[in-house]
DNA sequence: CACGTCACG
DNA sequence: ACGTACGTGACGTGT
């Protein structure tokens, strides 16, 4: 028989620091749970055990076999949220049939050692899955143990112990009686470490032998003094270290089989912590039927019996004013109407029913609004949208389905309802979305932004942007010969044809074969990105050319050959404009990307020449002047840089100003740029040591300017010190206009996290709130350009920056009119300015 | 599918 | 001792 005997404790350890911060929608903590199952998935379908044990320490041991009151005192105690996930797992385990042991007064390690020594009595094989190195000394021909890393498990058998250590399993009791384990509480010999642990270890054997030995050894004088002084220290901690073999636990293997497992327990546990991932994975059913299960037991009359029947023209004129709730989508409508529900395919009924008078709610508007903007009508009467609720509500959920909100927020959701099991949710998903949304004071923003934008961005998408192909073809051939002239000088160099786009092999060539300098690693081999290239850029004309290819590369196969195939038969690209992917409130662009467009560079500036206007047409656009910046000094109301942006002037020189105490005409361009990028950084959440990378000065050197820049500008530092300290007492984060950013990196025990969080928490009320008035701006332009009912389309945002495409004898006006939405959108303590420009192509417009 | 790289604000 | 500024999307490589 194969046993599995588990650490319980050191997994769980393990899974916690290994996986961020990771709640349920209630803030009940599953990342290590999480973590540990999928360790334990995986140990199980590798090593196929007959049986499973998985042992815990208790919570107070009493270490009843070992006198040293004191052992352990120096292990800390578990991070709250830890803790809170052990009484979880145990649960999870038993419901799934799994045995825990656990045992006063010993601890996990002493289980495992007495079930594998039973186990291997018996003639068993025993498999002890740990996360730390104590348990070395159980290996045997019969044991093995597996230590769970990271991403591998790595495992040991007595010769894998012998090839690392050099001694055997037995022996690191020895070792460890020597060197000590200081997480363990056991001191060892004062002064004697790992290295000389081991070498002593392997020349003699034991601590016994050791000391018996101890004269005769050649050993160094104060080497041989800290043993001698330590060995009464060696002999106590190799009491300690030996792991007990015969904790009073039920021994016998066979009783260690899985029972049955309660699968509606295990369900309902797994859908209350929203795990349904691994809910699929340990096949307790799909994850659909599980959360209708649960849902329907905790809120079982909660739905309607629902009644179904087509949606023709009869039903629409039957339902036009009354209230209703609708999910479009793939060109299938849902109709939710009183009791019953409506389901059709048919578009022009889709439409008609858009265009009735009564109030609708709905899941996703923005294909809704595009088919009837498409059909020369409009969505009328629409008041709610879930998906954009369950995205304000948080953020970084990632999904927004029916299906996951409605689990999200405990409301009944039947799969068994089949295609209409989304439309069944979504009334009762509204109410509940609603007043979460009201309890966080949140449906001002939902109602005078987010929903109004939906409309927007869908015009945006039917639009479109119309592209040159032709221009980008040829700009395309350009590239294609110089890339093949450049590949050739490059292999000249390295004497060989290789893949330059592989930063494998290109590591190999330059760091190895070529022998250039700056071996930084990665993870999985040589860093060569453009900052380490450019390092090395004068050592050899390699480097240069390997850039450049890198540079024309990605201008062919992203921009030419990426846009090339996004260009429609409109010859248009429809870039798709997401409402609900970013966690800061900005809005992405897909399929195209048309918000990474290269404009830093000329030669890539050049792709902006192929995106024009129509025959007859002009581009106009307008773009925020440093708005992040402004919404910093108007939140933090810090009077110095508000009275830089309230006077017109420059603010990175004003800064500069500031910052090295100068009169504004003595700051040169090197102080400029060093102020800029400070002023950068401080919207990210500042570090001394990129901000000395970003301007190349030394770490000290950009510490002083940071705490120069803090104490010119104090109200800055007190916001966002006001601003972390928010974050961890709500758990988010908000912006001017009550947008939400949850943190839970903030909760975070990982130093690097937490850091992380603070970071994250200081940009998202800037950037968040930057977000929130170029939407504004949006929603008041495309009503100003429908109510006077101009010739002219809102086409493009890229977060700062608006394009309208507009006939060109409307150029003037409609310049005048987006730059005037655009700095009214908000009145804050500073005047928000908008450059607008026009032209025949976004190259032109831009500048 | 993860990673490295690089385009943008 | 380690990693190192916020937010995105697309591509090619290689497991």
């Amino acid at each position: 028989m194969k046993l599995l005997a588990i650490d319980g404790n050191s997994i769980m350890n393990r899974a916690y620091y290994g996986i961020k911060a990771l709640t349920n929608s209630k803030g009940i903590p599953t990342n290590a749970v999480t973590g540990f199952m999928n360790i334990y998935m995986k140990e199980l379908s590798e090593v196929e055990p007959d049986c499973i044990a998985v042992a815990f320490d208790l919570r107070a041991p009493t270490f009843r076999h070992k006198a040293n009151a004191s052992y352990k005192a120096n292990r800390k105690g578990m991070p709250d949220d830890l803790a809170q996930q052990m009484p979880i797992i145990k649960k999870l385990l038993k419901l799934l049939g799994v045995r825990i042991v656990e045992c006063e007064g010993y601890e996990a390690d002493d289980i495992l050692g007495t079930l594998s020594k039973a186990a291997s009595d018996a003639g068993d094989e025993c498999f002890i899955l740990t996360g730390d190195r104590d348990s070395f000394q159980l290996v045997s021909d019969r044991v093995t143990v597996r230590l769970a890393g990271t991403k591998e498990t790595k495992v040991y058998t007595p010769d894998r112990i012998n090839e690392e250590y050099g001694v055997s399993p037995r022996q690191m009791i020895e070792v460890k009686a020597l060197m000590g384990d200081s997480s363990d509480n056991i001191s060892g010999v004062k002064g004697i470490g790992e290295k000389t642990a081991l070498s002593l270890i392997q020349e003699c054997g034991s601590v016994d032998e050791l000391y018996d030995r101890l004269d005769s050894l050649k050993l160094t004088p104060s080497v041989r003094t800290k043993l001698s002084e330590g060995h009464q220290d060696a002999l106590d901690s190799r009491f300690l270290a030996e792991i007990c073999l015969t904790a009073p636990i039920d021994t016998d293997i066979a009783g260690y089989k899985p029972a049955e497992p309660d699968t509606a327990g295990a369900k309902e546990l797994l859908v209350e912590l929203e795990m349904l991932k691994l809910l699929e994975r340990l096949k307790l059913g799909n994850a659909e039927t599980a959360v209708s299960a649960a849902s329907a037991i905790a809120d079982a009359a909660s739905l309607p019996k629902f009644e179904t029947a087509p949606l023709d023209a009869e039903a629409v004129a039957a339902i036009a004013s009354r209230e209703s709730c609708f999910i479009y989508a793939e060109g299938v409508l849902s109709v939710a109407c009183g009791e019953t529900l409506y389901r059709t395919e048919d578009a022009e009924i889709a439409i008609s029913y858009f265009d009735t008078v009564g109030e609708k709610q709905c899941f996703e508007a923005k294909a809704a609004h595009k088919a009837a903007m498409s059909a020369g009508k409009e969505l009328r009467g629409l008041t709610f949208a879930c998906d954009l609720a369950g995205y304000l509500l948080n953020s970084q959920a990632g999904e927004y389905t029916p299906e996951s909100l409605a689990l999200s927020y405990r409301v009944a959701y039947r799969s068994d309802m089949g295609e209409y099991a989304d439309i069944a949710t979504l009334p009762a998903l509204c109410i509940c979305l609603r007043s979460q949304l009201e309890g966080a004071g949140m449906m001002k923003l939902f109602n005078d932004i987010e929903l109004p934008l939906c409309e927007v961005l869908a015009s945006m998408e039917i639009y479109g942007v119309k592209a040159d192909a032709d221009g980008i073809r040829e700009f395309g051939k350009g590239l294609e010969v110089s890339i093949e002239e450049l590949s050739k000088r490059i292999y000249e160099y390295a004497g060989r044809e290789f893949n330059i786009l592989s930063p494998k092999q290109l590591g190999t060539v330059l760091f190895e074969e070529m022998d250039l300098p700056g071996k930084k690693k990665t993870k999985t081999g040589y860093s060569t990105n453009a900052e380490v290239l450019e390092a090395i850029a004068d050592r050899h004309p390699i480097v240069p050319l390997i850039l450049e290819y890198r540079t024309l590369t990605k201008l062919r196969s992203t921009y030419v050959e990426g846009l090339l195939k996004e260009i429609r038969e409109d010859g248009r690209v429809h870039s798709v404009f997401k409402q609900t992917e970013t966690r800061t409130g900005r809005i992405s662009s897909a399929e195209p990307n048309m918000q990474n467009i290269p404009v830093r560079k000329e030669l890539g500036r050049n792709m902006r020449k192929f995106f024009v206007a129509e025959e007859g047409y002009t581009l106009v656009d307008a773009d925020y002047s440093q708005i992040e910046l402004r919404v910093l000094a108007s939140v933090c109301g810090d009077e110095n840089m508000q009275a830089a942006f309230t006077e017109g002037r420059d603010i990175h020189r004003s800064t500069a100003a500031q910052v090295f105490d100068l009169p504004e005409d003595f700051v040169t361009p090197e102080m400029r740029s060093a102020a800029k990028a400070v002023n950068f950084g401080i919207i990210y959440g500042i570090g001394a040591f990129s901000l000395s990378k970003d301007i190349g000065v030394s770490v000290a050197e950009a510490k002083k300017y940071i705490q120069n820049y803090l104490n010119n500008f104090s109200k800055v530092s007190e916001f966002m010190d006001r601003t972390v300290e928010d974050g961890i007492r709500n758990g988010y984060v908000t912006t001017i206009f009550g947008r939400r950013r949850m943190i839970p990196e903030l909760a975070s025990k990982n130093k690097q996290v937490q850091a992380f969080g603070k970071r994250a928490a200081m940009n998202a009320p800037i950037q968040g709130a930057a977000a929130d008035i170029i939407k504004l701006a949006m929603v008041a332009v495309y009503r100003r350009l429908k109510s006077e009912n101009l010739d002219a389309k809102l086409i493009l945002q890229v977060h700062d920056e608006l394009i309208i495409e507009c006939r060109e004898e409307l150029a003037e006006r409609v310049s005048a009119l987006l730059k005037e939405e655009m700095e009214n959108a908000v009145h804050l303590a500073v005047p928000m300015t908008a450059d607008v420009h026009s032209g025949k192509s976004w190259y032109i417009a831009k500048s």
